[in-house]
DNA sequence: TTTTGAGTTGTTCGA
DNA sequence: GTCGAACAACTCAAA
């Protein structure tokens, strides 16, 4: 690098992967310096490795971001290894002045982050991009976090008057020579032999893909979300889970977009605030995990430590390929392996199936969501299958056992999206149910009573 | 400190 | 078919 040139900064990609709203990317544009994208496909000890679905997804959405910075007149840079090592080599061979991200709230990785603050040889700032009220905002009258989530949403929600969001850069300063950078191919993201990938077509990962899909979602009108939420078989919900997790569009823009689509009238919104409510679940979730860390590996009540779980590895199998003879949980099961997503209402049904009528452990099927779910998320997926499970932040009745016909009836009365999914319904290829229901109903009950004694 | 009210998403039984 | 109660008592958050 010459005398005169401007020392870099740079914008460390990571779950962020966005233009707009982007308070990292912004700091380093308004400060006046060449901006020098990066994204790691991090290798660090202790920070989860993400599932093969996300990395399908990770694969077009750094292709699309590398493609908006390309418009820009940048680029993104693409390294792997520890990310501490790649960033402190990128700096010492653009002699970067500093290095900017968006903050994470997951195990291993707010370590890292801090550790980072301190080590790294150049200035580390950090931003919120990912939620509405980070993790230590908001905190019950006696100075903790919450556990439940009625009171916490109350709270957060109150802060919420005032939403802004960043407009994306117009323009981004090249630096006067680009580092290397792996190419997107190396990492081999995409699955291949065999490309199992043949049903995700239904997505458009990237930021322009998440933008179409909220604008779809508020123009037909959350009008009816609160019950059109609970039906599979319709289109009711957003689909914005995978885009969020991959921060190719933020809360905040959500949530104004969603006040805004109110307040012109444009469409007619009667739910607004239950649509609003389950961002307030995502945030529930991050401050969950971000004061209990060990949310993945461990029952947040330690009363279930005792729980008698199954080892069954022929029923785990047959729950993971849609086998178990429950047409809306073997549905959904087939839905998550085609696409990498499963309906909401789906979800809960076939994880109450697995933890509760096959008494396998909740952690087994957190792992399985982990590898085959677009939006696969350690807050998200860990909170949401400890509710399930019953071991959760929220106190949830422990004889809540969904009955996987009942729920079939009530939120897929024609049985469209059943017969979507498994189309031998009602031939004799279809198998037996691999459990009772009242059989299986019953063991559950007595293994978490007894269990919790 | 003690008390009090309340808690995402359900199922089954019997009247 | 509909409706209310029982399930079994717990934990949290705020007053």
């Amino acid at each position: 690098m010459g005398e005169n040139e401007v020392p870099p900064i740079i914008v460390w990609f990571r779950r962020d992967l966005r233009l707009a709203d982007n308070p990292a990317l912004m700091a380093a544009v308004t400060s006046g310096r060449p901006v020098i994208p990066l994204y790691i496909l991090d290798e660090t000890p202790g920070v989860r490795r993400i599932g093969a679905a996300s990395r399908w997804w990770l694969d077009k959405s750094l292709a699309a971001i590398a493609g908006s910075l390309g418009v820009l007149g940048s680029r993104l840079i693409l390294r792997r290894g520890a990310a501490a090592e790649v960033l402190e080599q990128l700096i010492a061979e653009t002699g970067a002045a500093g290095a900017y991200w968006n903050r994470l709230y997951d195990p291993g990785v707010v370590e890292r982050d801090m550790a980072l603050k301190t080590t790294l040889n150049a200035e580390a700032r950090s931003f919120n991009a990912a939620l509405l009220t980070e993790p230590w905002e908001v905190q019950t009258g006696a100075g903790k976090d919450y556990s439940v989530f009625t009171p916490y949403w109350r709270a957060a929600r109150s802060r919420l008057d005032r939403v802004e969001a960043l407009p994306a850069p117009k323009r981004l300063t090249a630096p006067t020579e680009w580092p290397k950078s792996d190419t997107l191919a190396d990492w081999k993201l995409h699955p291949s032999k065999p490309d199992w990938s043949g049903g995700f077509d239904i997505w458009r990962p990237g930021e322009t893909g998440a933008l179409e899909r909220l604008a779809q979602f508020l123009d037909k009108g959350v009008h009816g979300y609160a019950e059109r939420r609970d039906r599979p078989d319709l289109d009711g919900v957003s689909r914005l889970s995978p885009h969020l997790h991959f921060g190719e569009i933020g809360a905040r823009q959500i949530w104004i977009a969603a006040e805004t689509a109110v307040a012109t009238g444009e469409a007619a919104y009667v739910d607004v605030d239950k649509f609003q409510a389950e961002l307030g679940w995502r945030e529930f979730n991050h401050h969950v995990v971000f004061h209990h860390p060990r949310i993945a590996t461990e029952n947040l009540r330690a009363s279930f430590d005792a729980m008698p779980w199954r080892k069954d590895v022929k029923a785990f199998r047959a729950w993971t390929e849609g086998r178990t003879g429950y047409p809306l949980v073997d549905a959904g099961m087939r839905e998550l392996w085609a696409t990498g997503y499963m309906h909401n209402r789906v979800r809960m049904v076939a994880a109450s199936f697995l933890v509760k009528h096959l008494l396998i452990d909740w952690r087994e099927g957190e792992r399985w969501f982990w590898d085959t779910l677009v939006d696969a998320d350690p807050a998200n997926n860990a909170a949401n299958w400890q509710w399930v499970a019953g071991c959760g932040a929220d106190a949830s009745p422990w004889f809540r056992i969904f009955n996987p016909i009942g729920q079939a009836e009530k939120f897929d009365p024609d049985g469209a999206y059943v017969h979507r999914w498994v189309p031998e319904l009602g031939t004799r290829r279809y198998p037996r149910p691999i459990v009772d229901h009242a059989a299986a109903r019953a063991r559950a009950l007595d293994a978490v009573k007894t269990g919790r004694l």
